[in-house]
DNA sequence: TAACCCATGTAAAAGGTTACATGATTTC
DNA sequence: GAAATCATGTAACCTTTTACATGGGTTA
């Protein structure tokens, strides 16, 4: 049950159901997603329990906005998700269920294929993701060492991201080139 | 929808429900799990689709196998999925959500405990998937270039898992470096 | 004799995606 | 004038987890 913790933790700072949407696709997409289908019943729920509270203010554009806010019960519900004990977690990656699979081809170009066509979307997953890191660094100094504590965390966050979009990319890469590798040979016999 | 596709291709050996659950918590573990109460279910929409078949077998332990065989129309919808086109995909990584917002807790060392924690996991999940690659290319004749192309693929499922939890500790150490460091600096001032 | 492995399932609940519904304002 | 952005939501569907139900055989 992560959605409305994660919820709790986004509003530290107010804000309506929209920019909450934005937040996660802006800057939690490389470790969390989530649809206004779910983020706002999840608001609805949160503030029938009193871990929110809202204001409501007229907008130039379309429907009302409601501006949530965390209360003091929110930030104890968060504070007790925090405390429960943190593990890895099972994974879901659909992209290596496939390639385990893909022998079945019978033909490594066609896996040659797939994990090109991946390694793109890696690529623009690691254009997102790069500049937002020595942003906030250069914002808060210029140093690693001039983050606050609190900023750290949203930091490391972002480069364990880092980490892992170079990772899937060298990953591609030592795939491609061992498939080359055998095909060149092939070719040669 | 992935889950009876993983099941198709696990399917290229005849298995019970009961087996297939080993095969996802012994092999496909770093990027996929399912419990029996999906597995099963699933099968039957399989079999009744006519994409797989089924051998009844008494066995001397509880009630009667079923051992499932996949159907020619079966290994077509397989290749069907490989077909489509492949994606990066959203991941939901729980431990990063919560380490995002552990600026919360306001203290450094509380952030470390769980970093040490969840190192704890990483490591054990490496114990778990480090052995598993050099056994198949032991078998296979000692190198990466005598592993026939369709354990290649299997091979480099296994191989992104690797550099995933290498990552992972690498990480974890850094991050726990950076956390002292801060902290031996506060001592002295 | 207790714990664990084999072996099958169903049911309820939770979590998440996609489609539908509405409509104003701003930008190209 | 079309497309994007702002802004809220509901409904149907699919996927996954957790709990329940049953029961024989093997190992310590």
């Amino acid at each position: 049950m992560s959605l409305p913790h994660i919820l709790l933790g986004l509003l530290a700072e107010p804000a309506t159901g929209f920019e909450l949407k934005k937040r996660f696709d802006q800057t939690l997409r490389h470790f969390w997603t989530a649809e206004l289908s779910q983020i706002y019943p999840a608001l609805h729920r949160l503030h029938s329990g009193g871990l929110l509270s809202v204001r409501r203010q007229t907008s130039r554009q379309g429907p009302e906005r409601r501006i949530y806010y965390r209360t003091p019960k929110g930030r104890r519900a968060l504070v007790a998700w925090l405390d429960s004990p943190i593990e890895p977690g099972d994974l879901r990656i659909g992209y290596l269920a496939r390639v385990f699979f893909a022998g079945e081809w019978g033909n490594l170009s066609r896996t040659r294929d797939a994990i090109a066509r991946l390694r793109e979307g890696f690529d623009r997953e690691l254009g997102l993701l790069e500049p937002l890191g020595p942003a906030a660094v250069q914002q808060a100094g210029g140093s690693l060492r001039d983050l606050p504590d609190t900023a750290l965390h949203a930091y490391f966050t972002w480069y364990k991201g880092l980490l892992a979009a170079r990772s899937n990319l060298a990953w591609c890469d030592e795939f491609i080139a061992e498939i080359d590798r055998r095909q060149t040979i092939d070719i040669k016999e």
